[in-house]
RNA sequence: GGGUCGUUAGCUCAACUAGGCAGAGCAGCGGACUCUUAAUCCGUUGGUUGUGGGUUCGAUUCCCUCACGGCCUACCA
């Protein structure tokens, strides 16, 4: 006790006075009957100086700002919808009601009753003769103009972030109207929603380290899921046509301004369509969430400015390892490959599967290029063993993957849909996997058993709704569109 | 995981280059002020300088350890 700050010991010792005077200071005192911003909408039918007479308001809110002026007090209150300013002046509401005003603290929150004016500055008012204490606030808020900067603090204390910093409530209203309005988009195709397992026997449909659970009852180990691809296919094998899920996916993986290791993903799977369908589908997605949410389709990026309303550009796999890497896929040997990879792409590790070294050359040499939207197309097989073959080409698969700002925004495919050569895929996988390839997938055999069963020609879109959120939002790192990014504890 | 930069009052930052009593603004506290809004004016409290060690007569400052974080990088999406 004798440690606490000075700060919160002397607004424990307001909050005992206010009790002492039969106070309680936590509850709810009365129901308000204006937001601040429904104040400020009142306040339209006033001119400076005038009282808004027959109309008495109640609100509630957050103390943020205090001036006082001698016996009277102007303040800013906080509510969802914004600020209003009270005026509080002790001949008004008595010299003891006063007095208990000069109890309360910027973070207090308080709901005051009164008639609206506008100073004789034009500030819409609420002249108070009423208010009451609803929340006691302890700890003192960060400085006034700059705000909470401290990075490991706004990530720590997302709601001090929340409070203390103007931009950060819209920006999070922002990511939750970009996932409603990507709702009702998918909504609006006839795409229906569902939810699949978040824990899993076999991690399956994305290639990743898995998180590991455990089940006590049926003594088993569990897999937080990579993906939930393998489980929504399984539904369109069980006859539904447009499904998708919002929902996170985890992945055991290092952590940078792109990486969460929980992510949420939108993954969607509509039979009797093909990878080309989905791309104008993603076109289409892309620019009325823009128009819903920020009113244009235009974005800014980190400086680069892009419209999305237009063809994005089609670039294929093979010919952008050509265009930027200068190397023919068709025709290059293993061994000249590692060279090539070693010389293009020093730092990387793993030299193990082509999966791995190509991957390397394209995320490193490639992607940085990819400014304007772009679908990166017909991947090499042994990229994507989920993914169709090309009817023209049996080395390359039916896969796209969009790009904006050099961001990797998702991954669709024409789905394989042969359970023979599923079962050979993963096979290959396995081989992959003991090269060291330790994100090779594992072979899931009750989905095998379902594909056998028929699954109809299907295309799946997934995209990386943060990565989306981050783009639309025009922030550097993802930690800054998560609400609480994943950090390590304190002690 | 590797590299690099950072951590000073509740908050935002100085002081470190070249070692010599750790400062300011905001917030807080006391006072003046009944149309202020970065209110103003007067006064004032508040520090184990992230942790542990080393060098030194003396360390916020130089060196090392550890913790946490940012950025780059690797893995990955």
């Amino acid at each position: 006790m004798t440690d606490e700050h000075e700060l919160i010991r002397i607004r424990k010792e307001k909050l005992k006075k206010i009790k002492e005077q039969g106070i309680d200071p936590y509850a709810l005192h009365f129901r308000r009957t204006h937001s601040s911003e429904s104040v400020h909408e009142c306040a339209k039918k006033i001119s400076i100086g005038e009282v808004l007479e027959d109309l008495e308001v109640a609100v509630i809110g957050r103390i943020i700002t205090v001036r006082e002026h001698g016996k009277s007090c102007f303040a800013h209150i906080r509510d969802d919808s914004g600020d209003i300013q009270i005026y509080i002046k002790a001949n008004a509401i008595g010299e003891k009601t006063y007095g208990l005003f000069k109890l309360l603290d910027i973070g207090d929150f308080i709901g005051v009753k009164g008639k609206i004016f506008k100073t004789r500055t034009g500030e819409d008012t609420i002249l108070v003769s009423e208010f009451s204490i609803f929340s006691k606030s302890l700890q003192p808020l960060p400085e006034k103009r700059l705000g909470l900067r401290d990075i490991e603090l706004k990530y720590r204390r997302r709601y001090v972030d929340l409070i203390a910093n103007k931009d950060i409530k819209p920006l999070f209203k922002l990511r939750s109207h970009i996932i409603s309005s990507m709702r009702r988009f998918l909504e609006g195709k006839g795409f229906l929603e569902v939810e699949t397992p978040m824990m899993q026997q076999i991690p399956g449909g994305a290639m990743a380290k898995p998180f590991v659970t455990h089940h006590n009852t049926l003594d088993m180990d569990l897999y937080l899921r990579i993906a939930p691809e393998l489980f929504l296919k399984r539904l369109i094998v069980g006859g539904f046509e447009k499904i998708y899920e919002i929902n996170r996916n985890f992945r055991n993986e290092g952590i940078s301004t792109r990486h969460n290791p929980e992510f949420t993903m939108l993954e969607l799977y509509q039979a009797f369509v093909d990878y080309e369908d989905l791309m104008h589908l993603t076109e289409e997605m892309f620019c009325v969430i823009a128009e819903e949410c920020l009113g244009k389709t235009s974005i800014e990026y980190q400086g680069n400015k892009i419209e999305l309303k237009k063809k994005w550009k089609r670039l294929s796999f093979v010919d952008a390892i050509k265009k930027y890497a200068k190397i023919d896929l068709e025709s290059v040997s293993d061994k000249e490959l590692k060279n090539s990879a070693k010389e293009l792409v020093p730092e990387i590790r793993k030299m193990n599967s082509f999966r791995e070294i190509v991957d390397a050359i394209f995320k490193k040499v490639v992607v940085p290029n990819l400014v304007e939207p772009t679908f990166i197309v017909d991947y090499p097989e042994r990229m994507c063993p989920l993914a169709k073959k090309k009817k023209d080409n049996k080395n390359l698969t039916e896969r796209f993957q969009p790009y904006i700002c050099g961001i990797e925004l998702g991954n669709a495919y024409s789905e394989l849909n042969d359970p023979m050569e599923q079962k050979e895929r993963f096979l290959d996988q396995i081989k992959d996997r003991k090269m060291g390839d330790s994100e090779a997938h594992l072979m899931d055999e009750d989905f095998i058993t379902a594909l056998e069963y028929g699954m109809p020609p299907t295309a799946g879109l997934g995209i990386g709704i943060d990565r989306l959120v981050m783009l639309f939002t025009n922030s550097p790192s993802i930690r800054d569109v998560i609400l609480f990014p994943q950090l390590k504890p304190l002690i």
